[in-house]
DNA sequence: CCGATCTACGATGCAGCATAGTAGGCCGTT
DNA sequence: AACGGCCTACTATGCTGCATCGTAGATCGG
């Protein structure tokens, strides 16, 4: 459900670096830059994104500009959330994940880890797995 | 391109479940408790996730026997992994994560990482973030 | 040689994405 | 008021991936 063709993604992306309403015109216009591509390919893009909830949408003056709706990180944490929903051993994964990461990155959720257990954070139910 | 259909993952997880070489026939008969599917369906199937690396075949008399390449689990890190790798800032969209998991998985990863920290871990090649 | 079983190959249908054309509305300019 | 631009809405096409099977041909046990 969230899962994005290669265009889709690539409008998304400039909404995130931009981080600012965005037009139509100002995305074809970006994208034009690369290769060419028409105006109407990119609307049904935006329309698609928004049909899905990915972008929010809003009249200025005669055109809607587009936001997108989460920062890319929460959409990033979002996609790893739906990932790791399908599998039967949320634990097991976890673990072969953190397993991966680079020794840096390692340090860095240890860090954030202890940050968030000072503050008694509770963001998910805990006890509802299988 | 770890990315699988509906039964695609079906199969898939038989494979995990039995963990140990099956062929189409096993998974066909298994499959057809829940609903009515043809033997060549499964065969295609498995046929496509084998040519996707997915699974491992091999002879056994005349029919083939299929096992998963990966496990569940490394397969679901392998995931994470992937959707981790199209994100422009890791580090963020990890710590947006590692947030939204619940306490108790919090604890896990930690213990985790407390453990590979103390064995001085170091599976991935740090500092090639583009 | 016969029937059962299995693989290889091909065909169909459907969905999602990329791509873009056309029609019609709105607005500023002449 | 009519014209030309710009924007949206709607529609259409092509491609690719997945699910679904059928048929043909190989093979093996009787």
């Amino acid at each position: 459900m969230k899962q994005m063709g290669q265009l889709e993604a690539a409008v998304m992306h400039r909404l995130w670096d931009w981080d600012r309403p965005a037009s139509v015109r100002e995305v074809v216009d970006d994208l034009q830059r690369e290769r060419k591509i028409a105006y109407t390919t990119v609307m049904t893009v935006l329309d698609n994104l928004h049909r899905k909830g990915l972008v929010h949408r809003q009249k200025q003056g005669r055109a809607y500009v587009y936001t997108a709706v989460m920062s890319q990180e929460d959409h990033t944490a979002s996609m790893l959330e739906d990932v790791l929903a399908q599998t039967a051993d949320r634990g097991a994964a976890l673990l072969n994940f953190v397993e991966q990461l680079s020794s840096e990155e390692q340090v860095q959720v240890r860090t954030a880890l202890a940050k968030f257990s000072k503050r008694g954070n509770q963001s998910r139910d805990p006890g509802e797995k299988e």
